[in-house]
DNA sequence: ATTCCATAATATGTCGGAGTAAATGAGAGT
DNA sequence: ACTCTCATTTACTCCGACATATTATGGAAT
């Protein structure tokens, strides 16, 4: 080992080395690590990520790795750079909050109480409108995709993966269902607010009630062709879940 | 000018250029070259963009440039690319279709009529929502920013481009107004739907209605802290918005 | 002929250095 | 006090090399 390696060596042990999951790629990884270290107030809008060549160094990356993070940053609209004044994080009403992965990263640490209550606001308001066009528009397609869901919520509970998946994918069968681009598009937001409902109602200390038959409550007027009672139906199902969430919060 | 020089001159001569505008960086040219092409029907799911280094060459810019244009992409989930096999292109919907720059090449060749329609439909569920949960939580600054996206509507029409601004701030203004960053985020998408809109209206031969005094009853609804009036009244405003524009795509 | 494993081929991923362009701030000149 | 010019800082772009991962290939064993 040359003199250079070994004094390089030294350096970097002290420098913070990037977790990099089995299959992500190197500046994958670095983005997960500024994300969710804006989205966790480590960073603040106004704040600046100052120096590439010196935060590649700490992050102990090269520079290309931490720009093509940066770029994906960028398109999220966390951060903007310009030359001279460095890489700054923007003010929290340019940043992408719909985007899958930026909610990942919201909700990688503690997740922020009012921006559960913002969610449960946006699926109370989509949801049920989903249900009623689904209920217009649904094809076998839908149906089974729904059923299938149903039959999975049946056989694992919400306290495993498995089981919040089967929750996660019933609600995104009924927003494809809509046949609406724009709504499919939105299943990816909802769906991680109907996971993080779940996983926070497991921690909860009171008995969590079970899910199941207001799921088929809305899969049967779903099939009955009957928008408004899924709606309705929808409808239910949103202000449970808010309302055990709720419960959990105070707890 | 040296001899290397010159020949490599008469080769990017056959090659197409990207076009960058004035503050655009290389990398966000190219990232809206291709994501055009994407959203336009160019290249369809499934499709390849291979060769790093040759599609560099053809576009005439380093291969970093092109590098970090794709990690735009793939962070707003159009393409994906792995080793050997090369960067394809994603099934719709795993698109972000809501982030506002997808939109904008959605939007920057000839719009898909159905998609207008789901976003229309996106509009109809979340404004009148909207405008009801504004009406409850307005604030002063809320009502100012109305206020004056109103004013700036009467002195400029729909046909130029601070009409549409203006038009764009007032339904901008409400999703504020709810408090809810997650409809915030909406914004930007419901934005570019309320702009094309009235572009596409400008366009029609007939002669399109007046939107002021709908935007009013809106805003007045708001101020007398009526929300269902103010729901109502939005609903009425997206109706008669798809109806105008069902007529222009008639013609 | 078929299966399996080692190997090679190929495209993306990562690296570090050099040079360019742009935005800011300081200083000279008015 | 103001404007303009220039120097500095920083991100942006390019380049060439190497590393790594995935697939394809070909031969050996069954």
């Amino acid at each position: 080992m040359t003199e250079a390696k070994l004094v390089k060596d030294e350096v970097t042990a002290k420098q913070t080395e990037v977790a990099r999951g089995p299959g992500r790629r190197l500046h994958g990884a670095i983005a997960h690590k500024l994300g969710t270290d804006i989205l966790s107030g480590k960073y603040v809008p106004g704040d600046i990520l100052s120096g590439e060549v010196a935060f590649a160094e700490e992050l102990n990356v090269s520079r290309s790795a931490y720009r093509e993070a940066i770029q994906v940053l960028t398109a999220k609209g966390l951060v903007a750079s310009r030359p001279k004044t460095g890489t700054r994080v923007l003010p929290r009403d340019r940043w992408n909050l719909l985007d899958p992965e930026v909610l990942g990263w919201a909700f990688a640490g503690e997740p922020d109480i009012e921006f559960v209550r913002n969610l449960f606001e946006l699926r109370a308001i989509v949801e049920p409108a989903a249900a009623r066009l689904a209920a217009q528009r649904r094809d076998k397609a839908d149906l089974k995709a729904m059923k299938d869901a149903l039959a999975a919520m049946r056989q694992h509970t919400l306290t495993t993966e498995t089981g919040r998946a089967a929750d996660r994918d019933f609600h995104s069968a009924i927003l494809h269902a809509t046949r609406n681009e724009a709504l499919i598009a939105l299943s990816a937001s909802i769906g991680a607010a109907v996971n993080w409902t779940t996983q926070f109602k497991h921690r909860s200390p009171t008995l969590p009630r079970n899910p199941l038959p207001d799921h088929v409550r809305v899969y049967d007027a779903i099939v009955a062709e009957d928008p408004e009672a899924a709606a309705e139906a929808m409808n239910v199902l949103v202000d449970l879940a808010l309302e055990d969430t709720r419960n959990a919060m105070e707890a």
